[in-house]
DNA sequence: CCACAATATTGTCTAGGACAAACGAGGCAT
DNA sequence: ATGCCTCGTTTGTCCTAGACAATATTGTGG
């Protein structure tokens, strides 16, 4: 609160203190932030499956190097699309890469709009400009329901494969789901506004940091005129509650993606069915695959974009007479 | 891809095979993913500071009652902004939230606007459509760098504050977050663009979710005339390097809250730094305390977000000659 | 061909010890 | 008083290896 001095050092050798190491090997703990998997999965892999088989340093810690990172970040890729740890550990990286190919051929990229392969294109060659305008153009064009569910969800359902197959980049990742996002963010504002019912609240359980799907949902629920209150991502469970009796909300929309854990997905789902009112609806949408079956009890599951009109129908339906 | 189903079981009694303790108890791994204290800490202060005691269920396993996370939650909060551990560990909940309130009470509040009870009396009562418009009226009325350093910044440390005391709850900070978040974006996204130098790439390092920070950072620069690419937030170091090559980033801005902890910082910046061109500049900004002293060398402190003007002017001046 | 039981796989949890990195206090010099 | 160094203390992370619950997968019977 008190300084505002800022100190420009022109340009120094980068000769500093920092990473030990030869060049690009990480300890646990930065494997763990990198891959997403669990210090514990680390070692009991490694006791299991030899494999990773970091070395060591003077201290007897684990060094992870570069390469087999990138291996570890090839598996969790593959397990979040439902592969096991075991069938694939032992395969080098290519193998990996086919894998992930073989696993989708026969889904998807058939039934796709011939602009989609542009707007990947884009991506692909990092024009974030040139993908604005054109997503942009596109919700001008056909109107935000059919940007979301003939170009958004394919493109999305796009990105995810080649995600998968290791074709795609962190950052290139980040830069799609920004502009999409802006994109989104800017055709939900521009959507007129009525007071009307229901009021809808939207957000994900805690380890969910994708927001896209939620973004998704709230032009589908915007457009057909429900009231949306988003809570971005991750509200613990109690909060959600919270949050839907002090925003009066008449149904909790929940969004998940591929590779969240079933078992907490459940174990969310129904402690948190457990304490909403009874009255509040609880819709869950999203592409992890083991919602489909073992849902907990009283609540709706929404597995594409476009039943989100017809529900919100039937929800004034059974609501005409209460208000 | 192949099923459109969508199932209502219209309400059934809460009666699941869900989690098995009495009412509100967690495993050590839900408080982890609750309070932010990994398993290691939360094990090895049991045994230091004989808190937190958990109750073991019939395998032996933790179980953590709701009061003592509650606890765990205050304790988190202030040791992001400061606290150690050992000091505050054994006090009670109602000390916690006393030294909360002593702590800042010299800081900030004395010099802000009017206005600024009013928004925070909205996001208290969760007025979140009022809030919104009020923020956006705000833009309008005295301009977006106004806006950005007269009303979000401050409502932003007010609500920093908040939530040290504790008196705010996460589902408060996250309607707060969007509302910001979503006329921030309004506002820059209104602001006309020239294709001008620099180009600045902006992120944050991994671990580190807040993203408004590095919304007002953007508004500042487009106001200027910069040319901005966000990354969003969570960007291994890795990407950064090619994100930056491939956008031809003249500058990289990375954003850290209170809460980053240093050590990774640190090695995040000095890691970035060695990998990165010597001719993109790397602009540091944020709250967190540990940013103003023992930076690597090369890289330029912003703690304030009137900095950014002069110091976009600068570099200017700097790169005149050479485009 | 579907439901249920046996089996295999996999992630998380347990224990206490060890140690490096970060902090704070004291001393000394400016 | 202010700045810098040293030393003791605090604190988070990492180590070991075993155990077991939860989740898939397979096999069997109706």
């Amino acid at each position: 609160m008190e300084q505002k001095s800022d100190f420009v050092v022109p340009q120094a050798p980068a000769s500093v203190t920092g990473s030990p190491s030869t060049d690009m090997d990480m300890g646990i703990g930065a494997v763990e932030r990198d891959t997403g998997l669990s210090k514990d999965t680390l070692r009991v892999w490694e006791r299991r499956y030899a494999f990773p088989a970091p070395g060591r340093d003077a201290f007897g810690e684990r060094v992870y190097p570069r390469e087999q990172v990138e291996k570890l970040r090839a598996i969790k890729r593959l397990m979040d699309y439902g592969f096991r740890p075991g069938k694939i550990i032992h395969h080098g990286i290519a193998d990996l890469k086919a894998l992930g190919q073989q696993g989708n051929a026969g889904a998807g990229s058939a039934c796709t709009l011939p602009e989609l392969d542009g707007f990947l294109d884009l991506v692909r060659t990092h024009r974030v400009d040139d993908l604005r305008r054109g997503l942009g153009q596109e919700v001008a064009k056909g109107g935000l329901g059919h940007f979301v569910t003939a170009v958004a969800r394919p493109l999305n359902v796009a990105i995810g494969e080649l995600w998968m197959q290791g074709s795609l980049e962190i950052f290139e990742e980040h830069l799609y789901t920004e502009s999409l996002q802006i994109v989104l963010r800017n055709a939900i504002a521009n959507v007129p506004r009525a007071p009307v019912a229901p009021r809808v609240l939207l957000t994900t359980l805690p380890n969910e940091q994708h927001g896209l799907g939620l973004l998704m949902a709230e032009a589908m629920l915007v457009l057909e005129g429900a009231q949306c209150v988003s809570l971005g991502v991750e509200t613990p469970v109690w909060d959600i509650v919270r949050a839907a009796v002090s925003q009066k909300a008449d149904i909790v929309a929940l969004s998940f993606s591929q590779g969240y854990p079933p078992a907490q997905a459940v174990d969310g789902l129904t402690e948190l069915r457990r304490h909403l009112d009874t009255s509040v609806e609880l819709w869950v949408g999203g592409g992890s695959g083991a919602l489909g079956r073992r849902l907990p009890a009283a609540m709706l599951a929404i597995s594409d974009l476009r039943a989100i009109a017809p529900a919100l129908a039937a929800w004034r339906e059974r609501h005409e007479n209460q208000r």
